[in-house]
DNA sequence: CCAAAAGTGTTGCAGGTACACCCATGG
DNA sequence: CCATGGGTGTACCTGCAACACTTTTGG
């Protein structure tokens, strides 16, 4: 058990970032950027980007800040996850992380910085971490999963516009199982927030599906999600 | 904007306390203790209990402690809120502040400790507190009845044994609507987490009810979040 | 023409809501 | 015996799972 009776509780600031990358079946999984350590303690493994909070910065702005020097690119969503402070966590002295969680659009992600320094690795498939690290992946993949206003996350993952298949391929890999293809449009349709923008997809060897946006108008903010259920194996 | 590049940031732990006692009119509805401040900042102004996290004390501990510092009471129910960090909400040093919430039994909650410097008040005429405090209750109560599960804030809420009028009454308190007594039976009954204890509330000027006890849960564990301790011991 | 994805129609079931009605007790 | 809350029965309604079906494209 450390004892830190003199020194002061320090704190940091941390962020699990989530974007939707095909792994190496062309199936779309969730990525997440680490970075190695430079420093002591855990020298050398890998763990979430994060740092210090500075004295005039805002939680917020120290995550996404972090998440820029990391993968280069701006978070579509950010949000507070938890705040871990086990005594014992750090060996050397007692350090409080504010985690936060982020998702980035999949398209720029897909062309997201890296080097020796920074990996992306599949959500499902993290090695050990620094830290408690894994702790708090598992920690933010399971509020992802379990987050109710599944249209915000989507839109996040997604570009501007997209089709009704990714938009449903996006509810799949984070649900983890099939929808039905025909009520998922359905759903999605009436739940009135989402706008055709008349344009279709060509190209692809099948008939060509429209592309939709989000609604921009916030008014619709009260609409539950619908719970769905698997579709069976075909 | 006050600048703080010299000072560390320093950490505070407070809890927002519920329990539910009867108003004036003799209706339960959620109540929460306050702590007037001793110290400047916001000398003599009512604040959430709480203080300085010790470099030795786990999160969690430090939100109980203070809880029963206050209160008198051991909490039911304690979990992470949120953490308010902004630059400016304390207006001399960088505060950032771990918020628990508590929920304490209704009946212990009649007899609690009070006196000059201790005041409850209901939860929805709060009176004008200390630093940010206002609008960390209002989140707590927005994370109260948003929770998914109530059965747990019910249980926390009331003591061991209770009728399904009682329970009814909890939740129709923090859904703020009424519930069909009829339905509210038979749906507790069906969630099979309620047991008869055979015992029945005489001396009520009615049709005696049945008492029941929540079911020791085993079963029911896979909804927590994955990494969350069990309560606090006393 | 064929394969496969886009998109539509329809049915049945589950869970919730409304409400009528019987039961038990203190005054 | 009456008022009132405890407790049961039941019909209806809504939303979604299931799945059959039609449409549209590239090859």
């Amino acid at each position: 058990m450390p004892h830190h009776d003199g020194a002061p509780v320090r704190l940091a600031v941390s962020t699990v970032i989530f974007a939707l990358r095909p792994d190496h079946t062309g199936l779309p999984v969730l990525w997440t950027p680490l970075v190695r350590r430079t420093v002591e303690p855990h020298l050398g493994l890998w763990a979430l980007p994060g740092g210090w909070l500075p004295p005039n910065e805002e939680l917020e702005a120290a995550a996404a800040r972090t998440l820029r020097a990391t993968t280069g690119l701006a978070p579509n969503y950010l949000e507070q996850l938890y705040t871990f402070g086990e005594v014992d966590r750090s060996p050397d002295a007692r350090v409080v992380s504010v985690v936060y969680w982020a998702l980035v659009q999949s398209d720029e992600a897909a062309q997201a910085t890296a080097g020796p320094n920074v990996r992306w690795v599949p959500a499902d498939t993290m090695p050990g971490l620094a830290f408690d690290h894994n702790r708090i992946v598992e920690y933010a993949l399971w509020r992802l999963r379990t987050k109710v206003e599944y249209a915000e996350l989507a839109h996040a993952l997604l570009g501007a516009t997209f089709t009704l298949a990714e938009l449903r391929e996006v509810y799949e890999v984070v649900l983890q199982r099939r929808l039905d293809p025909a009520n998922f449009r359905r759903t999605m349709i009436a739940s009135g927030r989402l706008r055709e923008t008349g344009e279709h997809v060509s190209g692809a060897p099948h008939r060509p599906p429209k592309l939709y946006r989000y609604e921009t108008a916030a008014s619709t903010a009260q609409t539950r999600e619908p719970f769905m259920k698997e579709r069976p194996a075909s």
